[in-house]
DNA sequence: TCTGGGGTCCTAGGACCC
DNA sequence: TCTGGGGTCCTAGGACCC
């Protein structure tokens, strides 16, 4: 069984934490440039103030009816989110941070028939530690308990639902449409209702082979996932694949050092998340793009990208497994290319077994190494990230200075490949030249099931 | 005048290899 | 007129989520 545990109103109950006397009256949070409104009271909602809405279109309601504003501020809103997710940890184990202000928590050493009682028990405990509401969604899969959560928002008093496999399910599911249901959006739901599916019973009654046709190995899972069928396992995402930052102007950019400014903040800010997951880059990502909202303007967007693929004198390979035998491989294959490499036997009773990679190079100072031929770069060095950036975007505004040109954003994507940061295991895979890491193939595993 | 920012996964198609 | 087949890897783009 899983559990999703989901903050109600996040933003606008951490503000309410600190100051008691907003509760009951209609709040909006704003995005970062004030420019649309991200999050709102259950009051404010009553006004239908929609999620995401330019806050200049809502002036006249917000004024009518007294609706406070605020300015988002996510250093609160982090943080708050850090207490509320350890304690789920003291309940369950198993727990995977969805969201800022979302959980997924495995039930699996919960007794049936306690499982209700607890979460209710949760709940309360939560409220009581952090301030927070919550509402809690159970389910035998990750889309049930998703869709158990709604339920526990909209119809529940208690804001905890169960959902179990029966014919009142059915009847439940015969009431939600498609539209509804976790990773069903509109252009998917119109997809399904084109097919003649409306409701997430027939959804849940479909032939998953079709649904796979009409949209994708997704919406095959997701028809598995409301039979009660678990298909989504719980995961640990505390490493993140990719890092963007980046910003709207709140006024028009028309010249370079401006943009050469804001790329420099972005930069520095990625480079530093990018040192507290202590995660390795794999590569570098630079966007523009004109205000898409000004129609009658030459639109222009544009990407650079710079990969580190080229070993230098500093890549150092782990190995953990078959250490003589994989190092004759690398030898061939770097000196090929006239690189020296630094090659080191994680053997069982190492020391340095004991610290993970990351620790390691920061130990050793060094700032690129290469594992299975990919190249990575640490966090540490932000003069040498930031000179590739400012390359890139020399490369690809060259429209730049024409006077014509306005630009809506610019950000940078540092792009993260988590899986490749790792030490070799098995030398056999290496051996016969195929990866080692294994995907799995979805098919497979239903005809297994 | 003002229109968020940060993620994930999957697929199709091209390049390349034997 | 005929014009391998199968595999892998990479990337852009599209869908979805909060």
């Amino acid at each position: 069984m899983y559990a999703l545990v989901d903050c109600n109103n996040f933003y606008v109950s951490c503000e309410r934490v600190f100051d008691p006397s907003l509760n009951h009256k209609p709040i909006v949070v704003l995005s970062n440039n004030d420019g649309c409104i991200i999050a709102r009271s259950n009051e404010a909602k009553a006004l239908d103030i929609p999620m995401g809405a330019p806050l200049h279109l809502y002036k006249q309601v917000i004024q009518k009816n007294n609706v406070l504003v605020y300015s988002s501020n996510y250093t609160l809103y982090g943080d708050m989110s850090s207490r509320v997710m350890d304690s789920f940890n003291y309940f369950t184990p198993d727990v995977e941070v969805y969201s800022i202000d979302e959980a997924f928590l495995g039930l699996n050493g919960f007794e049936q028939d306690a499982i209700f009682s607890k979460m209710l028990y949760m709940k309360k405990k939560i409220y009581q530690w952090t301030g927070i509401p919550v509402s809690i969604g159970i389910g035998p899969t990750k889309t049930l308990a998703k869709l158990a959560n709604k339920i526990a928002k909209k119809y529940s008093r208690k804001g905890v639902y169960e959902v179990i496999i029966s014919d009142h399910l059915s009847q439940i599911l015969s009431d939600i449409s498609v539209e509804d249901i976790w990773g069903i959006s509109k252009g998917w739901g119109a997809r399904l209702r084109k097919s003649g599916i409306y409701t997430a019973l027939q959804l849940q009654r479909a032939n998953p082979c079709y649904i796979r046709k009409c949209i994708s190995v997704v919406g095959e899972r997701i028809v598995y996932e409301l039979k009660g069928i678990s298909m989504l396992r719980l995961g640990d995402i505390n490493r993140k694949k990719s890092i963007t930052v980046s910003r709207s102007f709140r006024v028009m950019v028309e010249d370079l050092p401006n943009l050469k400014q804001a790329l420099a903040n972005h930069i520095s800010r990625a480079a530093e998340k990018l040192r507290y997951q202590k995660s390795l880059c794999g590569g570098l990502y630079v966007f523009i793009n004109t205000n898409k909202f000004r129609k009658n303007d030459h639109q222009y967007r544009n990407v650079g990208i710079a990969t580190f693929d080229e070993p230098t004198n500093n890549t150092i390979v782990m190995i953990r497994k078959g250490f003589e035998v994989l190092q004759k491989i690398y030898r061939a294959k770097y000196n090929y290319k006239k690189i020296g490499v630094t090659f080191i036997d994680l053997k069982p009773n190492n020391e340095e077994l004991k610290l993970d990679s990351f620790e390691y190079k920061r130990m050793k100072n060094i700032d690129m190494y290469s594992i299975q031929g990919n190249l990575f770069k640490t966090g540490s060095p932000n003069a040498k990230f930031s000179g590739i950036c400012m390359q890139l975007l020399d490369s690809i505004n060259y429209k730049m200075g024409s006077g014509t040109l306005f630009y809506g954003s610019v950000g940078i994507n540092k792009k993260i490949e988590k899986n490749k940061i790792q030490i070799i295991e098995n030398s056999d895979a290496i051996l016969h030249n195929k990866s080692a890491s294994y995907t799995t193939n979805w098919t497979e595993l239903l005809r297994v099931s």
